[in-house]
RNA sequence: GGGCCUAUAGCUCAGUUGGUUAGAGCGCACGCCUGAUAAGCGUGAGGUGGUUGGUUCAACUCCAACUAGGCCCA
């Protein structure tokens, strides 16, 4: 007969399936309309906060694979916070302004967009950015992630336009903004500056020309190569490589100089018969020399060191005009040379150059190659075809052109010192992480701050009509921050300048009409001051941050420039810890853009897989370095996934008919293996918190993973079969381990939710532990991880286990025999001549069949004859055979005592004590 | 070209201050079970540690160069 219905099996409702895509919405649902994150923040008010800023993603296009990731990682870390008991308000943010939208809006525009009103193209970029805040953050929701959502911060609110014109006055008040020149790709037909991303190349014919500057001092001239002849004029310094090697070459062309490298190149360019090498000497050697200047004779230049001279064409020696290239721009930085740029705007000389004067610069070209021809300084010239930037909306050709910006002076009061003692100050994850930025700020330039666009905060600086002096004035800038406060920062372009200035006169020649600055911030700028914007004028926020965590490109970005205005305004960093991940790149390793069209979007895998498949496979990689991700990359995720999934329905099944208050065992009335994997418990615990606290949470899952697989499923729950199932219903045995079960359960739920949150909400729902929240997510983990600890069971159950694998090794052979099928079909004999071993085998000489899963074991006082498996340290002999006696139709153990009872003939002994 | 990073089984990762046969999970192969069953258990096969040199009695671990890839500059 069938005594199935006598057996304690599990039952549960709680799928065996997820159906994640069908879970995730509901509880989605679930939350929203409880407001979870409301509940969360009430719950943890008073308590200890942590503060992880998000930094705004680009409220451009749908979320991607890289910010999927960098929101999940932000959350795992706030669910843990949280469920420690931290109050941890998170407040996601998006960057509105800037140039990839405004591009994207003009592009839509047409041709209209060349006589757009300002206001309006202001407008129209406002409802861009605004549709894709909306659709991100429904995206972001939707992989579980928990924060302020309803109220998140905008960078195109009253109040952070407000704040940043207000940081830019506090930036000015302490003497860090100046006005300099800097060139910039112009496009003189459209009369506009254009940022990197407008410039398109195509190849286009230039000159290409060998001319000499003679030294002042001697008979010897330096070589030097150009494709822009109308650059020479601003000319300003000679650039040697100064680790490079030069020589002087008589040729017949008088003496020159070029790199020793590039001599072969420059004789066979310039067919030069005679070439006689006369010395070799380090560049070092030139350094300071002077010469003149190549259209104005009269005019001494001189020669400096430069790293971004190269050796792979021209003559080594690059004639330098730091207003007209950025290479240029930077050496004279360095070297305080002058920013020359004579050329207006539509592209022709100044009256700086009065010979080519009113001249548009590339037809200017020619008259300076006949001058120079006629002077005799021009060596060799022909034409060539390279690439050349050209307008990405008029098609022609850009010149780089100096014009006046606003920059953040990074030395002011010892500000770059400043920042670099603040950095020795936080804590960088990973550590290679601070040397990164610290190198960037050592090497970094002043910081321009200007752009010439219309999507963004405007400068508020207006210059005297009269004398055209600028009037940097902070209560003018603060009177600018009100009304921005109050009408957004609009205001600026809606209200007539006579209006803004009312009452102003210039300091120079009191003058009292003024004129406009139309460029506007640098969306760095607005990104920089989310510590102030937001951090700082959030009620439930404190500054400085605990953490910011952002992909490994933010050194440059997000995590300098919020340093620097926070340095120079607070005099610290906005942050005590910062971590960086890397990226996520194809499969073959590859960045993904549109234009490869390797782009994966985290939403269609989502629908497929659901949300929770790609949390684990955001925790299960080490995201220091950069990851690739494969079509089968969340494989392994989602068998991880039903690892754990079906652990937890084990322990559900089996709590079925047990109430911890009522039924639970007292720790010292356990049996010992319960204790033992309680003892587990809490060493896993105190790992997982670790890992947690150091942000590893690869390491999390894989301890997670192997404590439900390996402590749980194969060890634990195996051997806990035969009890929970066969065993009195209430009896004390039984009712041990659903009190481990328990105890298990409700930690594990807690340690998994950051990373699992809907499947820790859906289990949570389904155990019964009594007083219960409305969401797992309002629960706090219990911290103490020394309740089970037990330095004798473990040392014991390590040798157990190391038998028990001994036993599995010696239960295979026999069933490759043909022996035996099931384990409970074997019987075990064991010889050991250790003392210790002797010992323990007493002690549990009733439970060792139960932890082989066998139908008997012996322990034998000498060696059998035949072949066993040895143990070493503790030495112990195991010996198999098949079980003897009579298989136990309830419990299908082998027993003697099975057909011994009239009444229960095909039952053992211990099933018919239960059964009665 | 410069600064920083990455490179261990098919995949994702471990490997304490250099020291015996380099570990785990997943996957794979084979087998068992059929009372966690679109589950569960067992056993097993997989690695010239990116390459090449060097230091050392001894290197995955230290050093150098190189290769491939990434970020940021140029």
């Amino acid at each position: 007969m069938s005594y199935k219905d006598s057996l304690n099996l599990p039952k549960t409702e709680f799928p065996m399936k997820a159906n994640l895509t069908e879970l995730e919405p509901r509880l989605l649902r679930k939350w929203e309309q409880m407001n979870i994150n409301e509940k969360i923040m009430e719950k943890r008010k008073g308590n200890d906060t942590f503060i992880l800023h998000d930094g705004p993603p680009y409220a451009n296009g749908h979320i991607h694979l890289g910010t999927t990731f960098n929101k999940i990682l932000k959350d795992f870390i706030v669910k843990y916070k949280n469920i420690r008991g931290y109050n941890t308000p998170y407040v996601p943010g998006w960057d509105c302004h800037g140039m990839p939208i405004e591009h994207n809006v003009t592009k839509n525009l047409g041709e209209k967009a060349k006589t757009i009103d300002k206001l309006i193209l202001r407008k129209k970029c406002r409802y861009y950015a605004e549709k894709f805040v909306k659709i991100q953050r429904e995206e972001f929701k939707d992989l579980g992630i928990f924060g302020y959502w309803e109220s998140p911060y905008i960078t195109m609110s009253n109040e952070y336009e407000g704040t940043i014109i207000e940081h830019f006055g506090k930036l000015v008040e302490k003497g860090f903004i100046h006005r300099g020149k800097r060139p910039v790709h112009w496009c003189s037909k459209c009369q506009t500056a254009l940022a990197g991303n407008e410039i398109e190349y195509e190849d286009k014919k230039a000159p290409s020309i060998f001319v000499k500057l003679k030294l002042v001092n001697e008979d010897k001239s330096l070589l030097i190569w150009t494709t822009t002849p109308w650059t020479l004029p601003a000319n300003v310094a000679a650039a040697f490589h100064p680790k490079e090697k030069y020589v002087e070459l008589d040729t017949d062309f008088g003496i020159i100089i070029v790199a020793d490298k590039l001599k072969k190149f420059v004789i066979d360019s310039i067919k030069t018969k005679k070439a006689d090498v006369i010395s070799v000497r380090e560049a070092e050697y030139y350094n300071g020399e002077e010469y003149e200047h190549p259209i104005f004779s009269d005019k001494k230049c001189k020669v400096i060191l430069a790293d971004f001279v190269t050796m792979e064409t021209g003559s080594g020696i690059v004639h330098s005009a730091p207003g007209h290239g950025y290479d240029d721009y930077q050496a004279g930085l360095k070297h305080d040379l002058e920013i020359i740029s004579p050329v207006d705007e539509g592209g022709k000389f100044t009256d700086y150059v009065k010979q080519y004067e009113g001249q548009f610069v590339f037809n200017a070209n020619k008259n300076i190659l006949n001058d120079l021809q006629e002077k005799g300084t021009l060596v060799f010239s022909e034409e060539i075809i390279h690439s050349y930037p050209i307008c990405w909306r008029c098609k022609s050709e850009l010149i780089f052109r100096a014009t006046e910006q606003w920059f953040l002076d990074i030395n002011h009061n010892d500000l770059r010192k400043k920042i670099l003692d603040e950095i020795n100050k936080v804590k960088w994850i990973p550590g290679w992480s601070r040397d990164r930025i610290y190198n960037m700020v050592t090497e970094r330039p002043d910081w321009c701050l200007s752009r010439q666009r219309s999507w963004g905060v405007p400068i508020p600086v207006v210059y005297c009509k009269e004398c055209g002096e600028e009037v940097l004035d902070k209560n003018f800038i603060f009177k600018i921050r009100d009304l921005v406060f109050e009408h957004g920062a609009d205001i600026w372009f809606e209200k007539d300048v006579s209006e803004l200035t009312k009452g102003m006169k210039c300091s120079k020649c009191g003058n009292a009409s003024f004129e406009k600055e139309e460029d506007i911030f640098d969306v760095w700028f607005d990104s920089a001051i989310s510590h102030a914007a937001v951090v700082q004028k959030r009620k439930e926020l404190k500054w400085p941050s605990d953490l910011y965590l952002e992909a490994v490109d933010q050194h440059r970005g997000w995590f300098q420039v919020a340093l620097i205005v926070s340095t120079a305004t607070e005099g610290e960093a906005p942050y005590r810890e910062v971590l960086t991940h890397g990226l996520i790149l194809d499969k073959n390793m590859k960045k993904m853009s549109k234009s490869l069209g390797n782009v994966i979007n985290p939403k269609e895998i989502a629908k497929k897989t659901g949300a929770e498949i790609i949390r684990l496979w955001v925790s299960s990689i080490d995201y220091t370095s950069d990851q690739a991700f494969r079509e089968d990359s969340l494989k392994t995720p989602k068998d991880v996934y039903f690892r754990i999934r079906n652990s937890f329905k084990y322990i559900l099944g089996n709590l079925n008919d047990f109430e911890y208050s009522k039924d639970a065992v007292k720790l010292e009335d356990m049996m010992d293996i319960d204790k033992y994997i309680l003892a587990r418990l809490d060493i896993l615990k105190e790992k997982l918190f670790n890992y947690y606290d150091e942000y590893q949470f690869h390491k999390v899952l894989r301890d997670f993973h192997n404590f439900c697989s390996n402590e749980l499923s194969s060890f634990y729950f195996d051997i806990l079969k035969d009890r929970l199932y066969t065993y009195g219903k209430t009896s004390q045995d039984r009712r041990s381990g659903q009190t481990a079960i328990f105890i298990i359960m409700n930690d594990l739920l807690k340690l998994i939710s950051p990373i699992l949150p809907f499947t820790a909400e859906e289990t949570y729902s389904y155990f019964n532990m009594g007083k219960k929240e409305e969401s797992v997510h309002l629960e706090v983990i219990d911290s103490n991880i020394n309740r089970f600890k037990n330095e004798q069971l473990e040392h014991d159950w390590q040798i157990l286990i190391k038998l028990k694998d001994k036993v599995n090794i010696a239960l295979e052979n026999l069933r490759n025999s043909n022996t035996i099928g099931k384990s409970l079909e074997a019987k075990i004999l064991l010889f050991t001549d250790n003392k210790e071993l002797k010992n323990l085998f007493e002690n549990y000489s009733e439970f060792l069949k139960e932890l082989f899963i066998v139908s008997n074991v012996d322990v034998l006082e000498s060696p059998l004859g035949k072949d066993p498996i040895k143990m070493k340290n503790p030495n112990c002999l195991i010996y198999t055979e098949k079980a003897e006696g009579n298989k136990c139709a309830r419990c299908w153990i082998i027993s003697k005592t099975v057909g011994k009872n009239e009444k229960y003939p095909d039952l053992c002994n211990r099933c018919i004590d239960v059964v009665k």
